[in-house]
DNA sequence: TATAAAATACCCCAAACGAGCTATTGATTC
DNA sequence: GAATCAATAGCTCGTTTGGGGTATTTTATA
C-alpha cells in the first residue's frame, strides 16, 4: 500500500506532538510536516508533498474552516479533515461548505484516526454517527427554511432596504426586523446581508 | 369563422359579469364561463371546452399567475391573456414564465379586446406598447457595465467577504476594493450590498 | 498623442450592521 | 400539559459600511 501524507494544523502543542509522532509512525503513513497556525499552513501547504490534512478549527488568528476554504481552492487534489471539540451545526456546516471531506471529534482514538484518514484517501468522507446524522439532518430541508414573514423581510432586503424602511414597509419595529434578520441568517448558514441574498437567489427561496 | 370560446377568471362582479355580457354577445364569440377566483378556476376550466382564458392578477386567494401556471400544466391547449390593472415589470415577467400568451391592462376597450382574443387564438400575442416596451428592456442584453475586477470583487461580496477579506484574497489594498464597490454601486444604480448583489444575479452579472 | 477608462490607494465620518443577549405572546405539536 | 416555533420587541457593543472627497499609474482607444 502507498504511503499517505499527511499534515497537521493544530495549535495545541501537545496534542500536535502526539498525533505527529502517532501518525508518522504507523505503516503506510508519513506525517512529516504540523502547523501551530491557519497562516503557515496556509503558506507552505500548497508547495508540500500532502494527501490529506487533518485541520483544527479552533486555531489563533484565522480559523481552520477559514483555512480550509483558502487552501481547497489552490489545493484540489488534497483532502481535508477537521478535528475539532466543536460539533455544533454551524461549524459542521461551514466546514463542509469550506471544502471538508470529514468531521471527526478530537476524542476519536488513533487507530480509528488512520482507519478514517485511509477512509478519506479513498474517496470517503468519514465522520461519527452523531454528526452524520446533523448533517442529514441539515441537508433533508427541502422545503424553503424560511418562515413567510422572513421571506418577506428577505425580499425587501434584496431590493435594498435598509431595516428601518422595512418596518416602516410591513409596518413592524425596527427590532423585530432585526431579529427576523437574524433568524434568517441562522436559517441559512450566513453571517451577512450580501451571502444571504446569494443563497436565497440561488435556492430559489426570494 | 369558427367560435372562439372564452373563460374568465375576475373578482369584481361587475366587470366580471359586463364582460361576460360583451364576450358572449359577439359573433364569433361565445363566453359561457367566468370564475371569481383562481380555485374554481383551477377546478372546473381543464373539464371546459375553452380556447382562451381571460385571467385577473390581483385575485383572493391565489393569484392568476399562480391560476395560470397550474392551469397551463393541464391545458395546454389553451391560450391565457393576463388582464390586470398592474403593469410592473415582475408581474410581466411572472406571469410570461408562467405560460400567459397575452398581457393586457383593463382599460382596454370592448372592441380591442375582442380583436386581441382572436390574435391569441390564431397564435399571436398581443400586449399594449407599454407593456411590450418593458418585456422588449428585460430581455434585452444589458451590456455588462462592469470591469472584470469589479465582477471579481462582487463575487466575493456575494459569497459573505467584507472589504477587508476581499482585499487579502486578491492582494489589494482595503482602500482600493472600497473604491471598486463604490464604483460598481454607481454604474448599477444601487446604494448597498444586497441590492447589488440582487440586481446583479438577475443580469447575470456573477 | 490626447483622452478616457480602469486599477490602484488614501482620508474622514456618520449611519448601518451583526452578534450577543432577554422576553412575551400565540400557535402547533407531541 | 409541555415543548417548540414563529412573531413580536427591546437592549448593548464594537465593527462594517457607504458617501464624500483626492490622486497616481497603467492601459486602451480614438
Amino acid at each position: 500500500m502507498e504511503t499517505i501524507h499527511i499534515a497537521i494544523v493544530e495549535d495545541d502543542n501537545e496534542i500536535r506532538q502526539t498525533l505527529h509522532l502517532i501518525l508518522d509512525g504507523s505503516t503506510g503513513f508519513s506525517c512529516k510536516y504540523a502547523f501551530p497556525d491557519a497562516e503557515s499552513a496556509i503558506a507552505s501547504i500548497p508547495n508540500l508533498p500532502v494527501d490529506v490534512v487533518l485541520m483544527d478549527i479552533d486555531l489563533p488568528g484565522k480559523t481552520g474552516i477559514e483555512a480550509t476554504r483558502e487552501l481547497r481552492k489552490k489545493c484540489d487534489h488534497i483532502d481535508f479533515i477537521m478535528l475539532t471539540v466543536q460539533s455544533d451545526d454551524d461549524s459542521i456546516f461551514e466546514s463542509l461548505c469550506a471544502g471538508a471531506s470529514g468531521y471527526l471529534l478530537k476524542d476519536t482514538n488513533p487507530v480509528d484516526l488512520l482507519v478514517h484518514i485511509k477512509e478519506v484517501y479513498d474517496g470517503g468522507s468519514p465522520m461519527s454517527s452523531q454528526i452524520a446524522r446533523r448533517i442529514i439532518n441539515s441537508f433533508r430541508i427541502i422545503d424553503n427554511p424560511l418562515s413567510e414573514r422572513e421571506t418577506e423581510v428577505l425580499k425587501l432586503l434584496s431590493q435594498g432596504l435598509n431595516y428601518k424602511d422595512v418596518a416602516e414597509h410591513i409596518f413592524l419595529s425596527p427590532h423585530t426586523v432585526k431579529t427576523h434578520i437574524k433568524n434568517i441568517y441562522s436559517k441559512l448558514h450566513v453571517n451577512n446581508r450580501a451571502e444571504a441574498i446569494y443563497k436565497a437567489i440561488k435556492q430559489k427561496l426570494i
